[in-house]
DNA sequence: GCCAACGTTGGC
DNA sequence: GCCAACGTTGGC
């Protein structure tokens, strides 16, 4: 899941009560999908900051609660306003999202070294999606090669 | 700031 | 349903 860090970074994130954050301002209807139907409670996520000067996996988090609606499309004041959204059917769905700790920055250069990881959605040509799914293979490969691997 | 890639909108 | 125009994303 993707998020610029100058909006919640995963410090902002584990500085948060229960370290854990709505995940608001998703307005793509792929990505909401992603989050209304594919997620389960406890399900594992990488915390990517994106629009940043260091593009790259920051933490790991989990997935802390079933889909609900972003309160932020009704909040006339938000940036993520929905005019057109209707509270009886909302159109725009989150999920809480908890932090469960930084790593050190993977970066876009770093993920593309390895053959296990190419076909990865984030690294495809053209990807915008700011919430998409990684197999239980891509999972395993960061989490235990390189997120733990000897500090270089 | 640039720009490729993609999603959305809306006229027809 | 098509598709041109437009807006957004996000790495660089």
């Amino acid at each position: 899941m993707k998020s610029e860090p100058d909006e919640v970074s995963i410090d902002d994130a584990l500085a948060a009560p229960d370290q854990t954050v709505a995940w608001t301002g998703v307005r793509n209807y792929q990505a909401r999908n992603f989050m209304r139907d594919a997620m389960r409670v406890g399900d594992g996520v990488f915390f990517y900051h994106s629009s940043c000067a260091q593009p790259g996996i920051a933490g790991v988090a989990e997935v802390a609660s079933t889909a609900y609606p972003d309160p932020t499309q009704f909040d006339s004041a938000s940036l993520y306003y929905d005019p057109k959204s209707d509270p009886a059917h909302a159109r725009w769905m989150l999920v809480d999202i908890r932090a469960v700790k930084k790593t050190r920055l993977i970066g876009l250069p770093e993920l593309r070294l390895h053959a296990e990881l190419e076909e990865m959605i984030l690294l495809k040509k053209g990807n915008r999606l700011s919430v998409m799914p990684v197999t239980s293979d891509e999972w395993y490969y960061i989490t235990k090669k390189l997120i733990n691997k000897n500090k270089q």
